[in-house]
DNA sequence: TCGGTAGCGTAACGGCTGTTACGTAACGGC
DNA sequence: GCCGTTACGTAACAGCCGTTACGCTACCGA
């Protein structure tokens, strides 16, 4: 009935077959499939395949920032910032489904540059914050401060990799862990 | 005529293709264009597209172990730690191609158990290695060494990332000056 | 000189894909 | 009760893919 409920239901089919199958063995069978119904439902809501990716995308997008502005408040800046950063990598069920549908269009748009511009906002926004984020942080912001918050972003994104191809070796804990020991790195034990 | 020679010039060709189009956009007539030969040629020196594949990656790892070897000595334990560090993120062409595929591998390997299996061995082969090096930089290692070694190799792989998804937004220099700006977090100035 | 074999281009085959046209059943206004 | 529209299943279509069978050419030992 609702159309866009439609729509996001279908979308949720989207990720779980592309986090079972990939990006290659995302197919609107597969969809339908995963969605209980046939290509028919989802020609009707969808006016192709790209249209589908993208709603997807979107949404789970939306989601994740639904998910920090509901970040309540911290102590410190710092934990604010140790927050934030929790939920960029794989902790749970939703965050390892979000790192890696972001895994899979950051690396389809290498080669697709509608999906490279997106990416390019997405990733100079998300720096952006945590540089906001990290200076918070700091008594006295280092002059190094963006190359800092740079690596953040890329150590982030090398452990929700890791996260999202290996969950075995990287269980939550871990992530935990590894998150912390670099804040400590920056910010002092 | 080498049957070898020629495998290794079909394998350089797969990389182009991949680098060019993904691995999505690797065929066989791809591969053929690219080597300048047809399909025909192809399925005379691999049995299918899964020994191309294979082959392809194993030549790559090869020559980047290759490269690794071929570093000469360093003044400093440090020196050669950040002389490693430094082929595992995109700072030339070979080293670009290198990262590329094997992000397209690692992503694969996330619904291939054969594929997941090489990639734990080489992924716990690199931390170890890493793990070994960062000891040897510190006079007194720390207690935390084991995940300081394994934030090293997730922030050589978010910037590896980076560099592949977003050649210009990561130049070689900037990639330098992140690991170099890790290395002082670790090591101090 | 001749037969066999390696090297490789050509082409056809079946399978899978996204797209689209078609059919149908439910439903809501008049 | 009729008719248009929405919602969707079915199925056909063309295109691309990996694989494989076939055919030709060049070479090489006898």
């Amino acid at each position: 009935m609702d159309h866009d409920e439609r729509r996001e239901q279908l979308s949720a089919a989207v990720w779980h077959v592309v986090s079972e199958h990939g990006l290659d063995g995302l197919t609107l069978r597969a969809v339908g499939d995963a969605a209980g119904c046939t290509t028919g439902r989802v020609a009707h809501y969808f006016r192709d395949k790209n249209a589908l990716l993208t709603h997807a995308r979107d949404v789970m997008h939306r989601r994740m920032a639904a998910r920090i502005d509901a970040l309540g408040d911290f102590d410190s800046p710092r934990d604010r910032l140790r927050a934030v950063l929790q939920e960029g990598v794989p902790l749970d069920e939703e965050r390892r489904l979000n790192s890696t549908i972001w895994a899979y269009f950051l690396m389809a748009a290498r080669t697709d540059p509608v999906l490279l511009a997106e990416h390019v906002v997405r990733h100079e926004s998300w720096i952006r914050r945590l540089t906001g984020l990290l200076r918070d942080a700091y008594a006295v912001p280092p002059d190094d401060l963006e190359l800092r918050a740079r690596n953040l972003v890329a150590l982030l994104e090398g452990l929700a990799l890791c996260g999202v191809a290996t969950p075995d070796l990287y269980p939550p804990d871990l992530l935990v862990r590894a998150v912390d020991n670099h804040l400590d790195l920056l910010l002092g034990a």
